[in-house]
DNA sequence: GGGCGACATGAATCGTGGTTCATGACCGGA
DNA sequence: TCCGGTCATGAACCACGATTCATGTCGCCC
């Protein structure tokens, strides 16, 4: 795939930037990290920002890929999509600890880019909603975008708080379970209004 | 309240933290807003990451006074105070842009001091959970402090779209009110499991 | 074999900005 | 009025790290 450098430069930033963070982390570094001199680096990328925006776009179409596996290999109710999709998130972020916070850093050093990646997965989702709302699984009522937002803040607290604070790595079940209860009732279509 | 130049300070960093960014605020600029020497500064902070977690402690207090005295003065059941301190909050976001931008980069800067901003607000919202759970209007079966995170990885993320990334500053009231629907629905306890 | 171009290298450069400190202004008391 | 001490000032200091570049190396073609 393309430039094995560069490749290799994208994995040790990402590293980096993951256990430290990307203000802690020097070029220098990722470039020795990467098995490369200093100066070598910037036959890759234009600088530091550059690499970040970079990471950010990869990983974003890693959390899409994976997520999109999980769901089209689902065939179900929305509750069972929603889960299954949920799964293979918290799974992600359990074998690449920390790549979350590099999501989170960018949002101040490349605004943009992180605006960016949020809609751009925010799209997939209110897609997923709308299709739900057809087959009468959501309430008509909500704004897919809304639902959408709510998705991604507990997603990504949740994350936080039993991921990363929590030594552990994944999600335990139980907390994912009352997730899952939680949007199921929240989202069905209900009586009255 | 104590030292006015001190105010000064903390108010002149929060504002300037939230404009651009910690990393992209000096200390002499921060100084000088406040009308102070560049020097001056370290008579009252040992360092810029000193005042960051002054100004963090500050807002803290801020959000926890005007969501606690929002539910105090809002007697009715779980849904009618879960609004009305959410309320409070996109309020209290709005009339301050940016604040919370303040908070999430502090991650990277303070992480202990940044968690200990979360696990704070937590327990406020777990100790609410937990009466509704026994007045029989939270399921008894939800864990609070998962209730807890979602309720703010929403509140976070709804701000952040809403309130930040459309220029408005206050979050609509349909996206409230589809929140508090999703919230009210999700919460209830339940016929089966 | 020699010359050439492309790439790798890492030490030197350069800007930035947090922190320090020598200096001066001010004020209360003797 | 003079003195001592406290505080304000902002220029200088200093460390750090992103970026550059002069030099060396390698492989290819004539």
């Amino acid at each position: 795939m393309g430039d094995p450098q560069r490749q290799d430069l994208l994995i040790a930033a990402e590293a980096l930037f993951a256990e430290k963070s990307y203000h802690e982390s020097g070029v220098a570094e990722i470039a020795a990290r990467a098995g490369l001199a200093t100066g070598s680096f910037y036959r890759h990328f234009d600088s530091k920002k550059d690499i970040l925006v970079a990471v950010l776009r990869a990983i974003n179409d890693d959390v899409r890929t994976v997520m999109r596996d999980a769901i089209t290999a689902t065939a179900g109710s929305q509750a069972e999509v929603e889960r299954a999709g949920f799964d293979a998130f918290f799974d992600l972020m359990s074998k690449r600890p920390g790549v979350y916070r590099v999501v989170r850093e960018a949002e101040f050093v490349a605004p943009e880019v992180f605006r960016e990646y949020y809609e751009t997965l925010a799209r997939g989702y209110v897609r997923g909603v709308q299709k739900a709302q057809v087959r009468g699984e959501i309430d008509i009522d909500l704004d897919p975008e809304v639902v959408a937002f709510v998705y991604m803040g507990a997603g990504y607290f949740l994350g936080m708080r039993w991921a990363e604070w929590t030594g552990g790595g994944l999600v335990p079940e139980d907390v994912r379970a009352d997730l899952y209860r939680l949007l199921r009732r929240g989202l069905e279509p209900g009586e009255s209004r």
